[in-house]
DNA sequence: TTTCTTAAAGTAAAAAGTACTATAAGTTTT
DNA sequence: AAAACTTATAGTACTTTTTACTTTAAGAAA
Protein backbone atom coordinates (compact mmCIF):
# COMPACT_ATOMS: atom_id res chain seq x y z
CA UNK A 1 0.00 0.00 0.00
CA UNK A 2 2.79 2.32 0.92
CA UNK A 3 5.03 1.19 -1.80
CA UNK A 4 3.33 3.26 -4.37
CA UNK A 5 5.31 6.24 -4.48
CA UNK A 6 8.38 6.01 -1.69
CA UNK A 7 9.58 9.26 -3.27
CA UNK A 8 7.62 11.09 -1.50
CA UNK A 9 8.72 9.63 2.11
CA UNK A 10 11.42 11.46 4.22
CA UNK A 11 11.79 14.28 2.27
CA UNK A 12 12.97 16.14 5.32
CA UNK A 13 15.12 19.67 4.05
CA UNK A 14 16.77 18.01 1.22
CA UNK A 15 15.15 17.32 -2.21
CA UNK A 16 16.81 13.89 -3.21
CA UNK A 17 14.60 11.21 -4.04
CA UNK A 18 14.23 8.27 -1.72
CA UNK A 19 15.92 5.77 -3.96
CA UNK A 20 19.18 7.59 -3.66
CA UNK A 21 19.18 7.04 0.23
CA UNK A 22 18.92 3.41 -0.94
CA UNK A 23 22.67 2.43 -1.59
CA UNK A 24 23.81 1.54 1.51
CA UNK A 25 25.62 -1.45 2.55
CA UNK A 26 24.85 -3.67 5.57
CA UNK A 27 27.13 -6.07 7.84
CA UNK A 28 27.63 -7.57 10.88
CA UNK A 29 31.02 -8.06 12.59
CA UNK A 30 31.28 -10.26 15.77
CA UNK A 31 34.29 -9.94 18.55
CA UNK A 32 34.45 -13.65 19.61
CA UNK A 33 35.78 -13.74 23.11
CA UNK A 34 36.88 -16.73 24.84
CA UNK A 35 39.09 -17.49 27.53
CA UNK A 36 41.98 -19.82 28.22
CA UNK A 37 44.62 -20.40 30.74
CA UNK A 38 43.82 -17.37 32.57
CA UNK A 39 43.53 -14.75 29.90
CA UNK A 40 40.91 -13.25 27.28
CA UNK A 41 41.54 -13.99 23.78
CA UNK A 42 39.68 -13.24 21.00
CA UNK A 43 39.13 -15.04 17.46
CA UNK A 44 40.55 -13.48 14.31
CA UNK A 45 40.53 -14.49 10.84
CA UNK A 46 43.24 -14.28 8.02
CA UNK A 47 41.05 -12.62 5.17
CA UNK A 48 41.33 -14.43 2.07
CA UNK A 49 39.98 -11.72 -0.66
CA UNK A 50 40.14 -8.07 -0.94
CA UNK A 51 39.71 -6.04 0.21
CA UNK A 52 42.61 -6.07 2.93
CA UNK A 53 43.18 -9.53 2.10
CA UNK A 54 45.35 -11.45 4.19
CA UNK A 55 45.50 -9.01 7.19
CA UNK A 56 43.57 -10.27 10.38
CA UNK A 57 40.39 -9.41 11.05
CA UNK A 58 37.13 -10.05 13.19
CA UNK A 59 34.54 -12.45 10.99
CA UNK A 60 31.53 -10.73 9.79
CA UNK A 61 29.80 -10.76 6.76
CA UNK A 62 26.90 -8.88 4.57
CA UNK A 63 23.47 -9.22 6.15
CA UNK A 64 21.34 -10.53 3.40
CA UNK A 65 18.67 -8.96 2.29
CA UNK A 66 16.15 -10.63 3.35
CA UNK A 67 18.06 -11.66 6.86
CA UNK A 68 17.47 -10.02 10.40
CA UNK A 69 20.55 -8.24 11.97
CA UNK A 70 20.70 -10.95 14.78
CA UNK A 71 20.15 -13.83 12.09
CA UNK A 72 23.20 -12.58 10.21
CA UNK A 73 25.00 -12.67 13.90
CA UNK A 74 23.94 -16.30 14.21
CA UNK A 75 25.06 -17.66 11.09
CA UNK A 76 28.69 -15.73 10.94
CA UNK A 77 29.33 -17.32 14.63
CA UNK A 78 27.59 -20.96 13.27
CA UNK A 79 29.46 -20.83 10.38
CA UNK A 80 32.54 -20.46 11.96
CA UNK A 81 32.59 -22.24 15.02
CA UNK A 82 29.79 -24.57 14.41
CA UNK A 83 28.33 -23.92 17.92
CA UNK A 84 24.98 -22.82 18.62
CA UNK A 85 23.76 -21.41 21.57
CA UNK A 86 26.14 -19.01 21.93
CA UNK A 87 26.06 -15.53 23.56
CA UNK A 88 26.03 -13.24 21.75
CA UNK A 89 25.36 -9.52 21.93
CA UNK A 90 24.70 -6.59 19.67
CA UNK A 91 26.76 -3.60 21.10
CA UNK A 92 27.40 -0.77 18.60
CA UNK A 93 26.78 0.46 15.15
CA UNK A 94 30.11 1.59 12.99
CA UNK A 95 29.00 3.89 10.14
CA UNK A 96 31.86 6.77 9.27
CA UNK A 97 31.75 7.82 5.48
CA UNK A 98 34.91 6.16 4.68
CA UNK A 99 35.62 3.38 6.98
CA UNK A 100 34.67 0.94 4.30
CA UNK A 101 37.43 1.25 0.49
CA UNK A 102 34.30 -0.71 -1.33
CA UNK A 103 31.51 1.63 -0.99
CA UNK A 104 28.99 3.35 2.08
CA UNK A 105 29.13 -0.33 4.32
CA UNK A 106 27.78 0.07 7.68
CA UNK A 107 28.70 -2.55 10.08
CA UNK A 108 26.56 -3.50 13.23
CA UNK A 109 29.09 -5.03 15.84
CA UNK A 110 28.48 -7.76 17.80
CA UNK A 111 30.47 -9.31 20.80
CA UNK A 112 29.65 -13.34 21.68
CA UNK A 113 31.30 -15.31 24.36
CA UNK A 114 32.35 -19.07 24.01
CA UNK A 115 33.57 -21.97 25.19
CA UNK A 116 36.83 -22.56 24.00
CA UNK A 117 38.02 -26.39 24.89
CA UNK A 118 34.52 -27.32 23.20
CA UNK A 119 35.42 -26.87 19.89
CA UNK A 120 38.08 -26.01 16.92
CA UNK A 121 36.97 -23.11 14.83
CA UNK A 122 37.65 -23.81 11.20
CA UNK A 123 38.71 -21.71 8.58
CA UNK A 124 36.57 -21.59 5.00
CA UNK A 125 36.43 -20.32 1.62
CA UNK A 126 36.55 -16.61 3.14
CA UNK A 127 39.27 -17.34 5.27
CA UNK A 128 42.47 -18.74 4.87
CA UNK A 129 43.15 -18.95 8.59
CA UNK A 130 41.52 -18.74 11.95
CA UNK A 131 42.90 -18.31 15.56
CA UNK A 132 42.76 -17.28 19.16
CA UNK A 133 45.08 -14.03 19.86
CA UNK A 134 45.61 -12.73 23.16
CA UNK A 135 43.43 -9.30 23.95
CA UNK A 136 47.05 -7.66 25.40
CA UNK A 137 48.67 -8.85 22.04
CA UNK A 138 46.53 -8.44 18.59
CA UNK A 139 48.38 -8.26 15.28
CA UNK A 140 47.47 -5.04 13.35
CA UNK A 141 43.68 -4.88 12.15
CA UNK A 142 41.83 -4.49 9.20
CA UNK A 143 38.82 -1.49 8.15
CA UNK A 144 38.31 0.11 11.63
CA UNK A 145 38.78 -3.46 13.33
CA UNK A 146 40.72 -2.01 16.06
CA UNK A 147 38.00 0.01 17.07
CA UNK A 148 35.67 -2.31 16.76
CA UNK A 149 37.84 -4.42 19.09
CA UNK A 150 38.39 -1.57 21.83
CA UNK A 151 34.56 -0.92 21.72
CA UNK A 152 33.34 -4.62 22.37
CA UNK A 153 35.68 -4.66 25.48
CA UNK A 154 34.49 -2.11 26.93
CA UNK A 155 30.67 -3.12 26.56
CA UNK A 156 31.81 -5.93 27.64
CA UNK A 157 33.83 -4.63 30.60
CA UNK A 158 30.13 -3.18 31.69
CA UNK A 159 28.16 -5.77 31.08
CA UNK A 160 29.80 -8.48 33.31
CA UNK A 161 29.85 -6.18 36.12
CA UNK A 162 25.88 -6.50 36.43
CA UNK A 163 24.64 -9.81 34.69
CA UNK A 164 26.02 -13.06 35.49
CA UNK A 165 27.58 -13.67 32.21
CA UNK A 166 31.01 -14.80 32.71
CA UNK A 167 30.14 -18.67 32.96
CA UNK A 168 29.59 -17.95 28.94
CA UNK A 169 33.27 -18.92 29.09
CA UNK A 170 33.37 -21.88 31.36
CA UNK A 171 32.34 -25.16 30.60
CA UNK A 172 29.18 -26.44 31.97
CA UNK A 173 31.05 -27.55 35.08
CA UNK A 174 34.06 -25.14 36.95
CA UNK A 175 35.39 -24.83 40.03
CA UNK A 176 35.04 -21.03 41.76
CA UNK A 177 39.04 -20.63 41.52
CA UNK A 178 38.03 -20.95 37.45
CA UNK A 179 35.45 -18.15 37.64
CA UNK A 180 37.76 -16.58 39.53
CA UNK A 181 40.56 -16.31 36.75
CA UNK A 182 37.39 -15.64 34.31
CA UNK A 183 36.50 -12.84 35.98
CA UNK A 184 40.48 -11.87 36.62
CA UNK A 185 41.19 -11.28 32.91
CA UNK A 186 37.76 -9.98 32.08
CA UNK A 187 38.26 -7.09 34.43
CA UNK A 188 42.28 -7.50 34.80
CA UNK A 189 41.87 -7.34 38.30
CA UNK A 190 42.87 -9.42 40.96
CA UNK A 191 39.95 -10.93 43.78
CA UNK A 192 40.90 -12.65 47.29
CA UNK A 193 40.02 -15.83 47.33
CA UNK A 194 38.35 -16.26 50.29
CA UNK A 195 35.90 -13.15 49.18
CA UNK A 196 35.14 -13.87 45.51
CA UNK A 197 33.90 -17.09 46.87
CA UNK A 198 31.91 -15.85 49.51
CA UNK A 199 30.12 -13.07 47.20
CA UNK A 200 29.61 -15.37 44.08
CA UNK A 201 28.38 -18.01 46.62
CA UNK A 202 25.91 -15.91 48.44
CA UNK A 203 24.38 -14.52 45.14
CA UNK A 204 22.51 -18.08 45.27
CA UNK A 205 22.99 -18.64 41.37
CA UNK A 206 25.31 -21.29 40.69
CA UNK A 207 25.05 -24.95 42.48
CA UNK A 208 27.81 -27.41 43.91
CA UNK A 209 27.24 -30.47 42.15
CA UNK A 210 28.61 -33.97 43.80
CA UNK A 211 31.68 -34.12 41.45
CA UNK A 212 35.64 -32.61 42.12
CA UNK A 213 37.90 -32.03 39.18
CA UNK A 214 40.37 -35.05 38.66
CA UNK A 215 44.02 -35.18 37.30
CA UNK A 216 44.96 -32.35 39.70
CA UNK A 217 48.78 -32.59 41.91
CA UNK A 218 46.25 -31.29 45.15
CA UNK A 219 43.16 -31.38 46.46
CA UNK A 220 40.73 -31.14 43.76
CA UNK A 221 37.89 -28.41 44.01
CA UNK A 222 34.29 -28.95 43.96
CA UNK A 223 32.79 -28.41 40.66
CA UNK A 224 30.07 -25.61 40.24
CA UNK A 225 27.48 -25.15 37.48
CA UNK A 226 25.28 -22.00 36.68
CA UNK A 227 21.79 -22.13 37.79
CA UNK A 228 20.17 -20.19 34.74
CA UNK A 229 16.80 -21.21 35.80
CA UNK A 230 16.87 -19.43 39.07
CA UNK A 231 18.61 -16.52 37.33
CA UNK A 232 15.89 -16.29 34.91
CA UNK A 233 13.36 -17.00 37.04
CA UNK A 234 13.90 -13.77 39.59
CA UNK A 235 14.82 -11.39 36.36
CA UNK A 236 11.58 -12.01 35.16
CA UNK A 237 10.27 -10.86 38.67
CA UNK A 238 11.76 -7.92 38.97
CA UNK A 239 11.02 -6.49 35.41
CA UNK A 240 8.49 -3.88 35.86
CA UNK A 241 7.59 -2.90 32.40
CA UNK A 242 6.72 0.56 32.99
CA UNK A 243 6.11 1.60 29.43
CA UNK B 1 42.25 1.16 -5.77
CA UNK B 2 39.76 -1.72 -4.73
CA UNK B 3 37.09 -0.48 -6.57
CA UNK B 4 37.53 -2.24 -9.58
CA UNK B 5 35.73 -5.80 -9.16
CA UNK B 6 33.68 -5.27 -6.13
CA UNK B 7 31.53 -8.32 -6.95
CA UNK B 8 34.73 -10.60 -6.23
CA UNK B 9 34.64 -9.67 -2.02
CA UNK B 10 32.31 -11.11 0.47
CA UNK B 11 31.47 -14.19 -1.37
CA UNK B 12 30.51 -16.06 1.57
CA UNK B 13 28.68 -19.62 0.81
CA UNK B 14 26.33 -17.39 -1.27
CA UNK B 15 26.75 -16.09 -5.20
CA UNK B 16 25.25 -12.89 -5.39
CA UNK B 17 27.02 -10.19 -6.48
CA UNK B 18 28.27 -7.69 -4.72
CA UNK B 19 25.66 -4.96 -5.81
CA UNK B 20 22.98 -6.92 -4.18
CA UNK B 21 23.82 -5.90 -1.33
CA UNK B 22 23.81 -2.39 -1.66
CA UNK B 23 19.91 -2.31 -1.71
CA UNK B 24 19.34 -1.07 2.67
CA UNK B 25 18.40 2.61 3.92
CA UNK B 26 19.53 3.56 6.78
CA UNK B 27 17.84 6.41 9.01
CA UNK B 28 18.33 7.59 12.51
CA UNK B 29 15.79 7.96 14.89
CA UNK B 30 16.87 9.97 18.17
CA UNK B 31 14.86 9.75 21.65
CA UNK B 32 14.89 12.79 23.33
CA UNK B 33 14.30 12.72 27.41
CA UNK B 34 13.54 15.84 29.14
CA UNK B 35 12.22 16.56 33.00
CA UNK B 36 9.23 18.72 34.04
CA UNK B 37 7.78 18.93 37.36
CA UNK B 38 8.96 15.87 38.63
CA UNK B 39 8.70 13.83 35.51
CA UNK B 40 10.48 12.10 32.54
CA UNK B 41 9.47 13.51 29.17
CA UNK B 42 9.96 12.37 25.52
CA UNK B 43 9.72 14.71 22.48
CA UNK B 44 7.82 13.61 19.66
CA UNK B 45 6.37 14.38 16.79
CA UNK B 46 3.31 14.48 14.68
CA UNK B 47 4.42 12.49 11.17
CA UNK B 48 3.39 14.91 8.01
CA UNK B 49 4.28 12.32 5.36
CA UNK B 50 3.57 8.44 4.65
CA UNK B 51 3.95 6.11 5.98
CA UNK B 52 1.82 6.33 9.31
CA UNK B 53 1.42 9.72 8.60
CA UNK B 54 -0.63 11.69 11.37
CA UNK B 55 0.76 9.22 13.79
CA UNK B 56 2.96 10.44 16.47
CA UNK B 57 6.46 9.25 16.29
CA UNK B 58 10.10 9.83 17.76
CA UNK B 59 12.05 11.66 15.38
CA UNK B 60 14.38 10.67 12.78
CA UNK B 61 15.48 10.95 9.51
CA UNK B 62 17.45 9.09 7.03
CA UNK B 63 21.45 9.05 6.45
CA UNK B 64 22.79 11.33 4.15
CA UNK B 65 25.24 9.54 1.17
CA UNK B 66 27.74 11.45 2.53
CA UNK B 67 26.75 11.71 6.31
CA UNK B 68 28.78 9.83 9.19
CA UNK B 69 25.74 8.31 11.42
CA UNK B 70 26.36 11.27 14.65
CA UNK B 71 26.30 13.61 12.19
CA UNK B 72 23.13 12.48 10.98
CA UNK B 73 21.35 12.79 14.41
CA UNK B 74 22.97 15.79 15.64
CA UNK B 75 21.40 17.31 12.34
CA UNK B 76 18.36 15.71 13.53
CA UNK B 77 18.45 17.07 17.18
CA UNK B 78 19.94 20.74 15.99
CA UNK B 79 17.13 20.95 13.48
CA UNK B 80 14.23 20.12 16.20
CA UNK B 81 15.32 21.74 19.21
CA UNK B 82 17.57 24.42 18.06
CA UNK B 83 19.99 23.34 20.23
CA UNK B 84 23.69 22.82 20.21
CA UNK B 85 26.15 20.61 22.58
CA UNK B 86 23.45 18.32 23.37
CA UNK B 87 24.18 14.69 24.91
CA UNK B 88 23.13 12.44 23.33
CA UNK B 89 24.64 8.71 22.92
CA UNK B 90 24.01 5.60 20.13
CA UNK B 91 21.89 2.68 21.61
CA UNK B 92 21.04 0.08 19.91
CA UNK B 93 20.36 -0.30 15.59
CA UNK B 94 16.91 -1.91 14.94
CA UNK B 95 16.79 -3.83 11.63
CA UNK B 96 13.63 -6.85 11.53
CA UNK B 97 13.39 -7.30 7.87
CA UNK B 98 9.82 -5.42 7.55
CA UNK B 99 10.03 -2.76 10.09
CA UNK B 100 9.59 -0.33 7.64
CA UNK B 101 6.63 -0.38 4.89
CA UNK B 102 8.92 0.84 2.03
CA UNK B 103 11.91 -1.27 1.98
CA UNK B 104 14.57 -1.98 4.15
CA UNK B 105 15.17 0.32 6.19
CA UNK B 106 17.55 0.27 9.02
CA UNK B 107 17.81 2.55 11.93
CA UNK B 108 20.06 3.40 14.37
CA UNK B 109 18.91 4.35 17.92
CA UNK B 110 20.09 7.60 19.50
CA UNK B 111 18.79 9.28 22.84
CA UNK B 112 19.46 12.09 24.06
CA UNK B 113 18.86 14.59 27.15
CA UNK B 114 18.32 18.06 26.79
CA UNK B 115 16.86 21.34 29.35
CA UNK B 116 13.41 21.41 28.14
CA UNK B 117 13.43 24.86 29.93
CA UNK B 118 16.05 26.26 27.40
CA UNK B 119 14.16 26.44 24.71
CA UNK B 120 10.64 25.44 22.08
CA UNK B 121 11.11 22.37 19.57
CA UNK B 122 9.47 23.54 16.83
CA UNK B 123 7.92 21.81 14.07
CA UNK B 124 8.67 21.87 10.49
CA UNK B 125 8.22 20.55 6.75
CA UNK B 126 8.41 16.68 8.02
CA UNK B 127 6.10 17.34 11.13
CA UNK B 128 3.15 18.80 11.82
CA UNK B 129 2.98 19.07 15.44
CA UNK B 130 5.94 18.32 18.00
CA UNK B 131 5.13 17.40 22.14
CA UNK B 132 6.44 16.66 25.14
CA UNK B 133 4.47 13.58 26.68
CA UNK B 134 5.21 11.74 30.41
CA UNK B 135 7.29 8.48 29.79
CA UNK B 136 3.83 6.72 31.44
CA UNK B 137 1.46 8.50 28.78
CA UNK B 138 3.09 7.49 25.39
CA UNK B 139 0.26 7.60 22.69
CA UNK B 140 0.41 4.76 20.27
CA UNK B 141 3.50 4.89 17.49
CA UNK B 142 4.32 4.51 14.62
CA UNK B 143 6.84 1.93 12.85
CA UNK B 144 8.37 0.24 16.03
CA UNK B 145 9.13 3.10 17.76
CA UNK B 146 7.38 2.34 21.20
CA UNK B 147 9.89 -0.77 21.11
CA UNK B 148 12.75 1.80 20.00
CA UNK B 149 11.76 4.47 23.35
CA UNK B 150 11.28 0.83 25.43
CA UNK B 151 15.24 0.16 24.97
CA UNK B 152 16.88 3.44 25.15
CA UNK B 153 14.53 3.90 28.75
CA UNK B 154 16.30 0.57 29.47
CA UNK B 155 19.68 2.33 28.21
CA UNK B 156 19.47 5.25 30.22
CA UNK B 157 18.32 3.95 32.87
CA UNK B 158 21.74 1.82 33.06
CA UNK B 159 24.02 4.74 32.34
CA UNK B 160 22.65 7.05 34.63
CA UNK B 161 23.57 4.47 37.48
CA UNK B 162 27.20 4.33 36.42
CA UNK B 163 28.17 8.35 34.79
CA UNK B 164 26.83 11.58 35.76
CA UNK B 165 24.66 12.86 33.01
CA UNK B 166 21.84 13.45 35.35
CA UNK B 167 22.88 17.15 35.24
CA UNK B 168 22.06 17.18 31.47
CA UNK B 169 18.66 17.40 31.92
CA UNK B 170 18.61 19.94 34.59
CA UNK B 171 19.32 24.21 33.40
CA UNK B 172 23.30 24.69 34.62
CA UNK B 173 22.49 25.81 38.06
CA UNK B 174 19.85 23.55 40.10
CA UNK B 175 19.03 22.77 43.78
CA UNK B 176 19.96 19.12 45.39
CA UNK B 177 16.28 18.77 45.37
CA UNK B 178 16.22 19.33 41.75
CA UNK B 179 18.60 16.90 41.08
CA UNK B 180 16.61 13.95 43.71
CA UNK B 181 13.74 14.81 41.73
CA UNK B 182 15.71 13.88 38.15
CA UNK B 183 17.14 10.57 39.81
CA UNK B 184 13.73 9.59 41.13
CA UNK B 185 11.99 10.33 37.74
CA UNK B 186 15.33 8.58 35.66
CA UNK B 187 14.84 5.40 38.48
CA UNK B 188 11.55 5.17 39.58
CA UNK B 189 12.84 5.19 42.83
CA UNK B 190 12.59 7.44 45.94
CA UNK B 191 15.63 8.58 47.65
CA UNK B 192 16.28 9.72 51.30
CA UNK B 193 16.97 13.75 51.51
CA UNK B 194 19.67 13.75 53.46
CA UNK B 195 21.01 10.94 52.16
CA UNK B 196 21.23 11.54 48.60
CA UNK B 197 22.33 15.29 49.44
CA UNK B 198 25.18 13.20 51.62
CA UNK B 199 26.19 10.95 48.72
CA UNK B 200 26.44 13.22 45.90
CA UNK B 201 28.38 16.04 48.04
CA UNK B 202 30.56 12.88 48.20
CA UNK B 203 31.54 12.24 45.34
CA UNK B 204 33.10 15.80 44.46
CA UNK B 205 31.73 16.50 41.31
CA UNK B 206 29.40 19.51 42.07
CA UNK B 207 30.32 22.60 43.14
CA UNK B 208 28.24 24.93 45.50
CA UNK B 209 27.75 28.19 44.14
CA UNK B 210 26.95 31.46 46.21
CA UNK B 211 23.60 31.45 44.90
CA UNK B 212 19.86 30.71 46.08
CA UNK B 213 17.06 29.92 44.28
CA UNK B 214 14.58 32.85 44.40
CA UNK B 215 10.82 33.08 44.36
CA UNK B 216 10.13 30.26 45.77
CA UNK B 217 8.01 30.35 49.28
CA UNK B 218 10.19 29.57 51.69
CA UNK B 219 13.69 28.74 52.27
CA UNK B 220 15.72 29.23 49.30
CA UNK B 221 17.96 26.55 48.80
CA UNK B 222 21.86 27.11 47.87
CA UNK B 223 22.49 26.93 43.50
CA UNK B 224 24.65 24.24 42.27
CA UNK B 225 26.53 23.38 39.02
CA UNK B 226 27.87 20.52 37.49
CA UNK B 227 31.60 20.37 37.42
CA UNK B 228 32.61 18.70 34.11
CA UNK B 229 36.37 19.98 33.85
CA UNK B 230 36.87 17.95 37.36
CA UNK B 231 35.29 14.79 35.83
CA UNK B 232 36.73 14.64 32.78
CA UNK B 233 40.20 15.03 34.35
CA UNK B 234 39.58 12.16 36.74
CA UNK B 235 38.38 10.19 34.23
CA UNK B 236 41.14 10.47 31.98
CA UNK B 237 43.65 8.85 35.08
CA UNK B 238 41.19 5.89 35.25
CA UNK B 239 41.12 5.22 31.79
CA UNK B 240 43.90 2.49 31.21
CA UNK B 241 44.16 2.21 27.57
CA UNK B 242 44.79 -1.87 27.48
CA UNK B 243 44.22 -2.67 24.12
C1' DT C 1 53.56 -41.36 56.97
C1' DT C 2 55.25 -37.07 55.69
C1' DT C 3 55.12 -33.15 52.75
C1' DC C 4 53.01 -30.16 49.69
C1' DT C 5 49.39 -27.52 47.54
C1' DT C 6 45.14 -25.65 47.35
C1' DA C 7 40.23 -25.77 49.07
C1' DA C 8 37.21 -23.92 52.23
C1' DA C 9 35.74 -21.77 56.50
C1' DG C 10 36.21 -18.19 59.88
C1' DT C 11 37.18 -13.55 62.02
C1' DA C 12 37.80 -8.81 62.70
C1' DA C 13 38.19 -4.13 61.17
C1' DA C 14 36.72 -0.61 57.89
C1' DA C 15 33.60 1.42 54.85
C1' DA C 16 29.31 2.26 52.89
C1' DG C 17 24.49 2.49 53.11
C1' DT C 18 20.04 3.31 55.65
C1' DA C 19 16.76 5.40 58.72
C1' DC C 20 15.74 8.84 61.38
C1' DT C 21 16.14 13.29 64.45
C1' DA C 22 17.32 17.93 65.20
C1' DT C 23 18.36 22.51 64.00
C1' DA C 24 18.68 26.54 60.97
C1' DA C 25 17.12 29.81 57.67
C1' DG C 26 14.28 31.72 55.08
C1' DT C 27 8.93 33.10 53.63
C1' DT C 28 4.25 33.98 54.66
C1' DT C 29 0.63 34.94 57.73
C1' DT C 30 -1.38 37.22 61.60
C1' DA D 1 7.12 42.64 64.28
C1' DA D 2 6.25 38.13 65.92
C1' DA D 3 4.59 33.62 65.16
C1' DA D 4 3.83 29.89 62.21
C1' DC D 5 5.28 27.31 58.50
C1' DT D 6 8.14 25.13 55.04
C1' DT D 7 12.21 23.42 53.40
C1' DA D 8 17.34 23.36 53.68
C1' DT D 9 21.06 21.41 56.01
C1' DA D 10 23.59 19.04 59.71
C1' DG D 11 24.07 15.28 62.71
C1' DT D 12 23.61 10.59 64.92
C1' DA D 13 22.95 5.82 65.50
C1' DC D 14 22.39 1.56 63.39
C1' DT D 15 22.80 -2.07 59.78
C1' DT D 16 24.85 -4.15 56.00
C1' DT D 17 28.52 -4.81 52.84
C1' DT D 18 33.26 -4.84 51.70
C1' DT D 19 38.01 -5.71 52.59
C1' DA D 20 41.98 -7.90 54.57
C1' DC D 21 43.73 -11.54 56.70
C1' DT D 22 44.18 -16.15 59.51
C1' DT D 23 43.23 -20.81 60.25
C1' DT D 24 41.96 -25.37 59.32
C1' DA D 25 40.92 -29.22 56.22
C1' DA D 26 41.41 -32.30 52.41
C1' DG D 27 43.40 -34.66 49.04
C1' DA D 28 47.74 -35.93 45.95
C1' DA D 29 52.43 -37.11 45.59
C1' DA D 30 56.82 -38.49 47.43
Amino acid sequence: MHKKNPDTYFLSENNLPFSDFLHFGMSTDCVIFGYKNKSLRVLLIQRGAEPFIDNWAIPGDLVYPNEDLDSSATRILQHLTGLENIYFEQFHTFGTVNRHPVGRVITIGYYSLVRTDNHKPVASTWAKDVKWFDINELPPLGFDHEEIVHKALEHLRKKVRTEPIGFELLPAKFTLLELQGVYEALLNMRFDKPNFRKKILSMDLITPLNEVESNVAHRPAKLFNFDKERYDARKKNEISFEL
